[in-house]
DNA sequence: TTGAAAGCGCTAACAA
DNA sequence: TTGTTAGCGCTTTCAA
């Protein structure tokens, strides 16, 4: 592979002369510029990324580091991160932290390793603390979907509990009264804010609670459907289901079809959603919107900022949607 | 950020035999040794992947393409090269298409820019000449899902038409005779390869085609909901469906949910399936596994075999399977 | 078992 | 407008 010794050897000019025509940088007689063009031309010359990374102490790279590659939510996720770098030529580079705190320590290494020039976290298991003393080391990164005291400036954040009152405050508003809950993994935040919005929108509404009306989830599609199959034989009058996210509404509503629940006349249904899965269902369902495309980027805009060292001042909190479908009804 | 140099200083000893001691290469005093690792530990020392890639003219890191990063295909494609390349050490650069050939060359462009060591196309838009001009170039990459001539000791292959084939086979041995099809894009040779198989299928049983029993999709949802009501509402008689991905049939299902069209009953389901969606479906649906897992695996291992000039035989080439479900019935 | 020194491909002062 | 030269942080011969 040609190097750019080869290449100002070829056009008989200086290395650095190429190498600030490649840059931009600087005037030239145009017929350096011919020449040397030509030569990048016949040589099929490509700089090297690395080694300029190397000369100038910055890779040009972005870390992202997600929990898992598939699923629509870390895909949209990945799509919109990449989308915004592409604006700025940088590199992305994507990690998986696979559930634990550990893969998520091993993913921000890797970004480390390859001198990521700052980095996006969609970080789940990392304490508060652990993260505020690596925001001392000195490469930035920002924090996707994640409230850390200290770190507010770096951190774009959705206030799920509104959400979540917000989804079940429709329910009630149409009459409900028995309205069942699928909540997320309990052990992460986010999640408990979710059902707390549930907790506080029934509470606000005199409703006792009924634990028994609440099944706990793992974000996944089965663990939705066997929610919903546990709820449903305990409580075949209840008139109304809050999913805490999409997949887990999609079993849901595959329980209730095999087993001839009809929606939403038996039961209404309102879900968290981030990718609109909920309008490709049958019936469609209505949902507060988790806005994470939006956040993605701003993440991707504060973080460059961040590493630009300018100071930009952007709006990194976002606030929750309903979209109404026609997955539940008035009773 | 610590540089070998601080280390060696630190711990009173070369810079080469710091490198030797974080390689692993040849024995050293356990006293220096000791000694090395106590200075790395105290300055917190992280070696530069970049600056090792120069020293030794190979980055680890290997290259993907992909259409999309959105998408369970291309999440579970993702998913599994990273896996391999894990157990390799090797870093992941991912890049999408974007549905175009300028979209995949610019893709390769960043591989060959970051020096990537190799990489892995899921190509659908470059020609196989300009694949078989880009084999002549000096980095090693490998084909997945793919078939060029001159090419087939890096092509990741799968018999689409085959597939196809034992899909409507099934129907046809349950006693169907009016089987639609839904295709993928029909530019791109794979989908007019799996609807080729739906041809042979028909042909061989001296069924005639009907071209009106055949609705051209996009692999969206959205198109396999728009195909069957197409088709359903032009053929109400037709008594079975074949759908060239599990997304179109996601949407088919919709259709016929929404229309009060009973599956298996009056509409019996086949689909083509690469990630077991059909698994999750209301009523399960049979379909030709596309195993897009292993090929995914396969690609890196073949990949990696060609970075490291070794000769290992690896079958490259995968059969279709067909996975009995719920979605179709004898008639 | 360790050290000295050259070099990977590029950029960026400083000079001319 | 262009050339000279010294690195960037690491590895890798060769020598000791």
């Amino acid at each position: 592979m040609a190097r750019i010794k080869d290449v100002a050897l070829l056009a008989g000019v200086n290395r650095s002369t190429v190498s600030r025509i490649i840059n931009g940088e600087g005037k030239f007689r145009a017929d350096t510029k011919r020449k040397v063009e030509q030569a990048m031309a016949e040589l099929n010359y490509r700089p090297s990324a690395i080694a300029r990374s190397l000369a100038t102490a910055s890779s040009n790279m972005t870390g992202l580091l997600v929990t898992y590659y598939t699923g629509g939510f870390f895909g949209e996720m990945m799509n919109q991160v990449q989308t915004e770098l592409d604006l700025h030529k940088k590199f992305l580079i994507t990690a998986q932290g696979h559930h634990s705190a550990e893969g998520e320590r091993e993913a921000i290494c890797r970004f480390h390793a390859l001198r990521c020039d700052g980095y996006v976290l969609n970080s789940r298991y990392l304490s508060d603390d652990e993260l505020r003393l690596l925001a001392k080391e000195p490469t930035p990164f920002v924090l996707l979907d994640r409230s850390v005291e200290g770190l507010e400036s770096r951190c774009i954040t959705f206030d799920h509990s509104l959400a979540g009152q917000m989804a079940v405050d429709h329910l009630i508003n149409q009459g409900h009264r028995k309205i069942a809950c699928i909540t997320g993994p309990l052990n992460r935040t986010n999640s408990r804010q979710r059902y707390q919005g549930y907790l506080n929108a029934l509470s606000t509404a005199d409703i006792t609670v009924d634990q028994t009306l609440c099944a706990e989830g793992n974000y996944g599609r089965e663990s939705g459907y066997l929610a919903a199959k546990k709820l449903y034989q305990s409580h075949p009058d209840l008139t109304a289901l809050f999913s805490c996210n999409e997949e887990m509404m999609g079993g849901a509503l595959q329980f209730f079809h095999e087993n001839n629940v009809s929606v939403p006349q038996q039961v209404s249904l309102v879900s968290f959603d981030s990718i609109d899965r909920c309008a490709s269902f049958y019936p469609t369902v209505s949902a507060v919107h988790f806005p994470i495309s939006k956040m993605a980027r701003v993440a991707v805009e504060v973080l460059i900022n961040l590493i630009e060292d300018k100071d930009i001042s952007i709006d990194r909190h976002f606030e929750p949607q309903l979209v109404i479908r026609h997955g539940d009804r008035v009773i």
